[in-house]
DNA sequence: GGTAGAAAGTGGCACAGACCACTTATCAGG
DNA sequence: CCTGATAAGTGGTCTGTGCCACTTTCTACC
C-alpha cells in the first residue's frame, strides 16, 4: 500500500529524485520529454512540478527551462528567508567556534534526537557575529551514526545542509521554536549584554528523508539587535509577495 | 490593458468576490457550475480554485464541496494558525477590557497608522486570557475614519476582521514583528508574572486593500506560557503539513 | 562579416471528457 | 421507528490535444 498509485506522486518523486542528484542550478528535462519517460499527459506533469516551484525546490523559466533551485533550508534559513531578520538589513556574518568535540549526547539532547544518552553526537558551540559584534550563541548537535565521517570544517561551513547531503543525509523538514528568555551570567558576557537582558531561545530539529533527528540546534539571540519579522497575505496574488514572506496555511473551521 | 485576458484570473476574482460577499464557511458554487457561470473548463476553475486554496481562503472538502475559510489574519492569528501555539495546545480564549476610548492617535501610534497625531482613533486595551488565566496584554487601533460606525462590541468580537469587511474594510496585508522584552511592574501585575520575566513584545500593522493602514496592534504576551513554533518543509509534499505550518518561499537563486 | 528574420525548443494557458472516491440524503426494508 | 442500501452530487485525478508567448539558435540575406 505502499507504492505510489498516484502518477502524480510518482512524478514527484521522480522530480525529488532528480533534484537531489542534480547540483543547484541544473537543468531538468523539458515537460514534455518527462511525459514520454514518466508515461504520463502533460497536465500532470505541469502539476507536479508546479508544487515543487510552489515549495522552492524549482525555478521555472519562461522559454528557457526548468532548474533546481538552491535549497534554502541552511543554518542561514532564518535570516535567509527573513522570517527573521535584522532591525537593519544585516551585515556580514562570521562565527568563533568556542568549542567543539565528539561526545555522549547526554540525557536531555538524547532526547530530542531520538538516541540513547550514551550515543556519540558531534558537538560545536559557536558564538556568531555579524559584523563584528556578537549576535548569537548557537550550539549544534548532530548524532555521530548520522554522519560518522563529519569534520569540524564541515560544521563551520555556511552550505552545512548541502555538505550533510554528501554524507547521504536529506534534510526535509525543521520544526523550529522560538521562545523568550533572559541571559545568564555566562551567556551576556560572550554576547556582551547585561544580565538579564532579553533574548531569543531559539530551539530547531531537524529531520531528514527517513524521519531520522538529524540535527538539534539550540541558540541564544541579543533580543535588543534581533526581531521577527513576518508578513502574512490575505487574499492577495501570492505573485506579489516576494522572498521575505511567510504564508499561513489554515485548517478547515 | 488592465483588462483580465486570462480566464484563469477572471475566474479568480470572481472568487474572491464571492469570497468577501459570503460569511466564513458558507459554500461556493459547485465547480461543474462555475463552469457554466463562467463559461470555462473544469481544468481552470479547479487552478484557480486550488490557488485561493493555498492561500488559505478557501476550504475543500472532498464530497461535500468548497467553502469560504474564516479569515485568519484576526486577532487570534497567531495562536489559531499556530504560527505561535501555546505550550500544551491551548484551552478557551476570553478577554477582559481594561479601557476603551476614542481618541487622537498621538505621535507614536499616529506614525505607524500614517496619521496626523490629531487624528481619531478607536483605541481599546484588553487582559486576554485563557481559562481564566492572563495570558497577554493587547493594545488596539484602528484610525476612526477608517470606520467611523465601529461600535466596542465590534473591537470586542472575536472575528473582528469580519466585522470590519461589514464596514467596507477589506484586510489584506499584515507585517508582524516579535521581539523578546521583559515586562514593567504594571504588566507583571496584571499578567501575573514577576517584574523583568521575560515576555514577547508583538506589534501588527495592517493594510487594506486599498493600501491604507487600518490597524495598530501591540501586545505583550507572557514568556512562560508562549512559544512560536514553526515548522519548516523541505520537498515534503504540503499534503502533509497540517495547520501548524508556515512554508518559506524561496527566490530564484 | 554583420544583422535581421525564421525556426526550434521551452514553458503557459485552455479545452472537453472520462472515471474514481467520498459524502449526504433519500428511501425501502426490517 | 430504526437501519441499511442506493443514488445523486461533490471534489480528485488523468488523459490527449491545441495554440500562444518567450528564448535561443541558426541561417540567409544584405
Amino acid at each position: 500500500m505502499a507504492e505510489a498509485i498516484l502518477k502524480r506522486e510518482r512524478v514527484r518523486d521522480h522530480l525529488l529524485e532528480l533534484i537531489e542528484t542534480h547540483p543547484a542550478g541544473a537543468p531538468i528535462p523539458a515537460e514534455r520529454v518527462l511525459c514520454q519517460q514518466l508515461s504520463v499527459s502533460r497536465p500532470t506533469v505541469r502539476s507536479a512540478v508546479e508544487e515543487l516551484v510552489n515549495t522552492g525546490l524549482l525555478v521555472r523559466q519562461h522559454g528557457r527551462g526548468t532548474f533546481v533551485a538552491r535549497a534554502k533550508i541552511t543554518q542561514e534559513m532564518v535570516s535567509d528567508t527573513g522570517s527573521m531578520s535584522l532591525p537593519q538589513a544585516g551585515g556580514t556574518w562570521s562565527s568563533r567556534v568556542l568549542e567543539h568535540a565528539r561526545i555522549p549526547a547526554g540525557a536531555r539532547v538524547g532526547r530530542r534526537l531520538h538516541l540513547s544518552p550514551a550515543a556519540d553526537i558531534h558537538y560545536i558551540a559557536r558564538l556568531r557575529l555579524v559584523d563584528g559584534e556578537p549576535m548569537a550563541l548557537e550550539y549544534l548537535h548532530v548524532p555521530a551514526l548520522v554522519a560518522p565521517s563529519l569534520t569540524l570544517h564541515d560544521m563551520e561551513s555556511g552550505d552545512f545542509y548541502e555538505r550533510l547531503r554528501e554524507h547521504g543525509v536529506h534534510v526535509s523538514e525543521a520544526v523550529q521554536s522560538i521562545e523568550p528568555t533572559v541571559v545568564n551570567d555566562s551567556e551576556a558576557a560572550l554576547l556582551g549584554v547585561p544580565v538579564l537582558a532579553p533574548a531569543l531561545l531559539f530551539e530547531r530539529l531537524t529531520t531528514d528523508a527517513e524521519g531520522r533527528q538529524v540535527e538539534y540546534v539550540h541558540s541564544i539571540y541579543r533580543g535588543d539587535r534581533y526581531r521577527i519579522v513576518s508578513r502574512l497575505t490575505l487574499g492577495a496574488s501570492p505573485r506579489n509577495t516576494v522572498d521575505v514572506e511567510a504564508r499561513i496555511g489554515n485548517s478547515p473551521f
